[in-house]
DNA sequence: ATAGAATGCTTTGGATGCAAAGTATTCCCA
DNA sequence: TGGGAATACTTTGCATCCAAAGCATTCTAT
């Protein structure tokens, strides 16, 4: 087996070790306010943006609609959000904040200052150069 | 929100969808070999070092125990490996591909080619690169 | 020798990810 | 205008991930 298959092999493994690594470590901050990642996800794309049909938030997150259907059903038993029937279109569901849930990001809003922490072994440049390189890795995978 | 605290935050939003895009893009590869990447990745571990107890395969492979168990309950299911208990330590499982467990490396070895073909985006170098950042990143958040 | 600690796995339960099938609405066109 | 697409979700089933609880088996200190 060449090199270069060997190095690609350890890239999908490094970014699988990676990626649970980081929502590992996300657990213990968003735990006490009850949220899993993919919810925090959910609720961040919210904060930004409220009121909006399911499909906006599968764009925006990524997450795909059947995950997405449950994620919502459980913030919603929580009483952080509401769903209801889009009155102009029947098919859609439009997903709105209860007050508790725009309440939850002031409790939220040391998330991220926290995690920052966690990843100070990456300066801000070597982010970026992360961050563009998986890109163009998920947008080659993506066609 | 400062700056710095938004990048952080796509970063692990984007590490999350590599990571998700990297796994879909393997499943089509390996669903014909009737494997799934994290069964595949016990594989490819076995198939550089066979018999080897199970906290091998955690330690090389990084999936934890839970998991591991049931993959490789899976994989004996499927006849590709058995699982012994150790001689020498009652504790301890070893683990052994079956004839038809290696004979699986031979259908498996196109796997990597056609994986690096959608990796191309990406040149050797920078491969390397995230390679390496991922490490760090992932040796910040274990500690 | 022997109880208690340590080790090595396995089991369990909750939460996704994803593909595929199912349902409800709305669109569109003959 | 009626019915087959298309759209927007929801449901289902299988495979993890992970924490935490459970079970054997071995080690260890007295």
């Amino acid at each position: 087996m060449s090199e270069a298959l060997k190095l690609k092999n350890q890239l999908c493994h490094r970014l699988y070790k990676a990626s649970n690594a980081i929502t590992r470590a996300y657990r213990p901050l968003l735990s006490p306010l009850g949220l899993t990642y993919p919810q925090y996800v959910v609720m961040m794309s919210l904060w930004e943006q409220d009121d909006v049909a399911v499909q906006d938030l599968i764009a925006h997150t990524q997450i795909d609609g059947g995950s997405l259907t449950q994620i919502l059903t459980k913030l919603q038993h929580k009483a952080w959000l509401s769903l209801a029937r889009d009155p102009e279109d029947g098919r859609k569901r439009r997903v709105k904040l209860t007050a508790a849930g725009q309440a939850l990001q002031l409790e939220a809003r040391q998330v991220p200052e926290r995690m920052v922490c966690q990843l100070q072994n990456l300066s801000v440049e070597e982010s970026y150069q992360l961050a563009s390189l998986l890109d163009r890795l998920t947008a080659g995978l993506d066609e």
